[in-house]
DNA sequence: AATACTTGACAGTATGACTATGATGATGTA
DNA sequence: TACATCATCATAGTCATACTGTCAAGTATT
């Protein structure tokens, strides 16, 4: 009836529609004569080019994934450290989702419980991810990065199931807050996991919480007995030792 | 045909039957009539019972919820430091879905994509657990027992997020070890996060870091010099005060 | 035993996925 | 222009399954 001449093919309004109609409802009590309807086509021309409806659906994916180029993975050799790692990793895993939010509805909330999305080439780019974090975080705990008691299940879980949680819960009832961005978020979520996860430098030595009274008196044993100079272990140069000289 | 004369009510009986089938397939490929097989009893029945299919999905989280009592929001008021309060919430998110893990495997993956969820009793109650999570997280914040930039929702993120994804996987392709259950992980996840956020107490002091031979040497001055007492203010007693008095 | 209620068997309806087929219209080629 | 080819559409029809209605048989309660 309406031709769309200069828009895109059929095949990527169908899915386009299909995406959106899934993401909105869900697979189930979307039918393929709304989808027909809203793709301007006849449901001839959606079993003609999908078959199904389910391989409709699993065509979504399959092209999201192809469309989403691979560079994470590729880039990941050049970075040296663990925790740049990781974050490039994350970054490029909220980096899909965003661009893409009606297939992250779709896929975090629908797909993700199928039993088929379990053989498509778009869950083995999360499973590689995944596995991809969980070696890294091993790593980390090997070299000593990381605190050697660390599980790295649970960091794998803590680190991809934040972020999709924030995703899913973005799309269900809305954050409160929307100006903020969850990629705004991603470097002080890291902040946090690595904070609690980095192994202590102090662990070879002793570590004293001062009061300021302590701290000024202890500065001028300090002073009266120059051989005792610390810290050489620590971060942070504690201020008392630069005051004079 | 057969009766069942000294088991649960043919409802109760119904119901464990679709939470079976629905947590092994899926809601979609299950059928009535492979319920009522399971079940025993006919297909007239499961309707006479519950109307339609998906009335018959959406009782068993409401009954569930109803089976699982609600001490952990009764007990909250009588926990004072905000730590614990957390605790509390995280224990009885685990407990609930530990002990159902059908019911984990329904809900996780498959209601929380359903929009008729988010109006039943059961996803309300998760709506209440989430949002004093949130509170009391804030309240921490507020109290200095937290950094004042930590970002509420996003720790909250954190602490449900893990939580739901551990179960998740726990479920779909089964974690490696599974000797090892998610109860376990609570507590050394949470000092992980709890870690990660905590206000340094050191904001009101100073930190130092020493290495074992300036532990020693200021453990002699200490001895030497009896009004420098120290910490006060410290939650961990350096080991050099109880050496010798 | 009589009554009320529950359950089962079975026939039948409705919906939506899917198929088959022929018409239509655009495009390319002689 | 005439013809062939192909994609798309409209339509009619099949099938599986959710769901309804009805009545007979069983069970419980009195």
């Amino acid at each position: 009836m309406v031709s769309h001449p200069r828009t895109k093919s059929r095949k990527d309004r169908i899915m386009d529609a299909a995406l959106r109609i899934f993401a909105e409802k869900s697979f189930q009590e979307a039918t393929i004569s709304e989808i027909s309807k809203e793709a301007g086509v006849s449901e001839a021309t959606i079993y003609e080019y999908f078959g199904t409806k389910e391989d409709l659906l699993f065509a979504i994916p399959e092209k999201i994934s192809n469309d989403t180029a691979k560079e994470s993975q590729a880039v990941l050799p050049f970075i040296k450290d663990v925790e740049g790692r990781m974050r490039a990793i994350l970054f490029s895993y909220v980096q899909l989702y965003q661009n893409n939010p009606h297939y992250s509805a779709l896929v975090l909330l629908q797909l993700m419980s199928s039993k088929r999305f379990r053989q498509t080439a778009a869950h083995e780019a999360i499973r590689r991810s995944a596995h991809s974090l969980l070696e890294i975080i091993r790593e980390g705990i090997a070299d000593g990065t990381f605190r050697s008691d660390a599980d790295a299940y649970l960091i794998r879980s803590m680190l991809m199931g934040t972020i999709e949680h924030l995703f899913i819960h973005w799309h269900m009832q809305g954050m409160p807050r929307r100006e903020k961005s969850i990629m705004d978020m991603l470097d002080p979520f890291l902040e946090i996991v690595l904070n609690g996860i980095r192994a202590k430098k102090e662990q070879q030595g002793l570590t004293l919480h001062l009061n300021l009274e302590d701290a000024r008196a202890l500065g001028q044993l300090l002073q009266a007995d120059p051989t005792l100079n610390l810290p050489k272990s620590g971060t942070k140069a504690p201020r008392m030792t630069k005051n004079k000289k």
